[in-house]
DNA sequence: CTGTTAGCGCGTTCAC
DNA sequence: GTGAACGCGCTAACAG
């Protein structure tokens, strides 16, 4: 890393090191001709400033940590590519961690120390585990940070999500009004405000149409990825197929799920209709097209950068922003 | 960004600066129960160490900059989670930067001057431009980068790829023994080596077959994704189907183009067979499974950041790392 | 084992 | 319009 520094740059044009500082930063107070000249230089010698030395300095970032749980998940590449593009757009760069792992917890918290650690100016979160939020909470850290597809009741915080429980309200009163009556859920955690709140929407569909919930018929994948829901759907097709019909938690999980209801030589939607969640990208062209729930993906990464940059900059300092998106159902050809 | 500092913790704990970054860097030559204490008031004030001024100091970070084209692409989504998992494995971070846009070049260029200005450690890409490694060349900048997916002839560097020859090669000849004559190959900007390299595979198997290379059967699409598949596709499909094939430059193509095939109502692989490259996570569940040339992408990630690592760590310093992997061709039923 | 101090590269008063 | 000097928070000699 030895690069020239400004001080080297100031002895090579002769002229002091804060006249390099201000051409540098194109302030005004600098003589055109000297500002002319210095530029040349910086630009023949290829002098690149220290970010490190001017935002310690400074006590400032242009960076945003981002922990996201899956970038496999399409879901969250999406996320994360509205995410990238509107911080690049507004001179920010991002830092991103994953906590796939099965220890999520402390790989989450590892992950928002290391952010914190490089004083990253704020953070966009999918946490899986509250006491995350605590951490941020933490006396000293008034760091600005906001949540992605998940909240938490304890603890008020800014977020954006999608409104889960109208999102699968919407998908299970579909698949009812196909005729379905013993609808699988394949969820994920319950820890998880979203997978809560989808279950809850289940659940809402299921009432209002009279049919009683039963317990037996919401399983559980232990991570979010086509390999779990793949494992988990072939198992349980295995013994005995009580139900007409699967609604995913995601279109991740619902990807796993038609592969594994494919192989068992079921046909979809004759034998099991397929309803997922997210819309992603390649729902339309699966095997059959996807019905699911559609959530704006991109602008969702793009609104919560925005939320954070408000508060960054401090427009709308202290107030929590909190927005809920509006999902809407594409129905397919799995249903 | 008013946090506690080092020199204040000292004044707390009423030792000097010294000692406390001694136990806060587990350096030896601290006492144990004074190590024990500060930890104490360590954990009890919340001190979070500025890594701003550590790295400052040390002249050097534990970040890697990353610039991938597109991350909506399962490809790149594959291999950044390869990367940032090795990479956080080995305590670097990441911080990734997009060049989607129209204006790649530019985009592509501002991305690595802005981590260069960060100091990242090293720096991971999928270029788009030859002088983009120009850049990196330059004097004074003796930093570290490796390449992925695609490599430049006139400048060496670390590199890590598919055999592309041999993956089309191989995708081509599986076309030509299924009775395909003609074969649409819908490629990405022959700027590129990849692209490059699978058109001459393509070209090769034709010609070991003895069949004559037609030109008016490769088709470029201006960008790399889905959408713009779809449309050339649908395009091509509109006017007349002279191809009873289609090898396209990867999944993410395959996909919009399996979309448009569908929609002109034409079936695959009975009317058009296709075959993809990369072997992405959901080409086994498209309609129909997807016959491709699968490569390791998770493990490519993983690699170059271990090249990557290698040469900070000055283990292989100066020699460069050029790795090629055997792709494999996986054969579905869309041919 | 512990403390003092210099300096990493930069921006910013405050002089001139 | 320009320069000198201080300090951002930290590590690494060096001294004790």
């Amino acid at each position: 890393m030895a690069q020239l520094t400004i001080k080297e740059l100031a002895k090579i044009t002769g002229l002091s090191v804060s006249t390099m500082s201000r051409v540098i930063n194109d302030h005004p107070d600098v003589a055109p001709k000297t500002r002319k000249r210095v530029k040349k230089i910086i630009e023949e010698f290829g002098y690149t400033p220290n970010l490190l030395a001017k935002d310690l300095r400074l006590q400032s970032t242009k960076t945003i940590g981002v922990v996201i749980s899956d970038i496999s998940n399409p879901f969250f590449a999406r996320v994360v590519k509205g995410i990238e593009n509107t911080a690049r757009q507004r001179k920010y760069n991002i830092i991103l961690c994953e906590s796939t792992e099965q220890d999520r917890l402390k790989v989450e918290k590892e992950s928002i120390e290391t952010l914190l650690k490089k004083r990253v100016a704020g953070l966009l979160l999918t946490p899986v585990h509250e006491e995350v939020v605590d951490i941020l909470a933490r006396k000293g850290r008034e760091i600005p940070f906001v949540l992605m597809s998940r909240h938490f009741i304890k603890t008020p915080t800014n977020y954006v999500v999608s409104d889960d429980i109208l999102g699968s309200y919407l998908a299970t009163k579909h698949l009812i009004e196909k005729g379905h009556r013993k609808i699988l859920y394949l969820n994920g955690s319950s820890r998880l405000s979203d997978a809560r709140d989808r279950l809850t929407g289940y659940k809402k569909a299921l009432l209002e149409k009279g049919i009683s919930f039963d317990e037996s018929l919401v399983k559980t994948v232990s991570g979010i990825n086509m390999e779990e829901a793949y494992k988990v759907v072939k198992r349980i097709l295995a013994k005995k197929a009580d139900f007409t019909a699967i609604f995913c938690f995601c279109d991740y999980l619902a990807m796993g799920a038609m592969r594994a209801i494919h192989e068992a030589g079921w046909r979809i939607p004759e034998d099991i209709a397929v309803v997922g969640y997210d819309d992603v990208e390649v729902a339309s062209i699966l095997e059959p097209p996807l019905t699911t729930v559609s959530t704006p993906k991109y602008q969702l990464g793009e609104k919560a950068v925005e939320i954070l940059l408000d508060h960054l900059l401090g427009k709308k300092h202290k107030t929590l922003q909190q927005v809920v998106v509006k999902p809407k159902l594409m129905v397919r050809k799995s249903t």
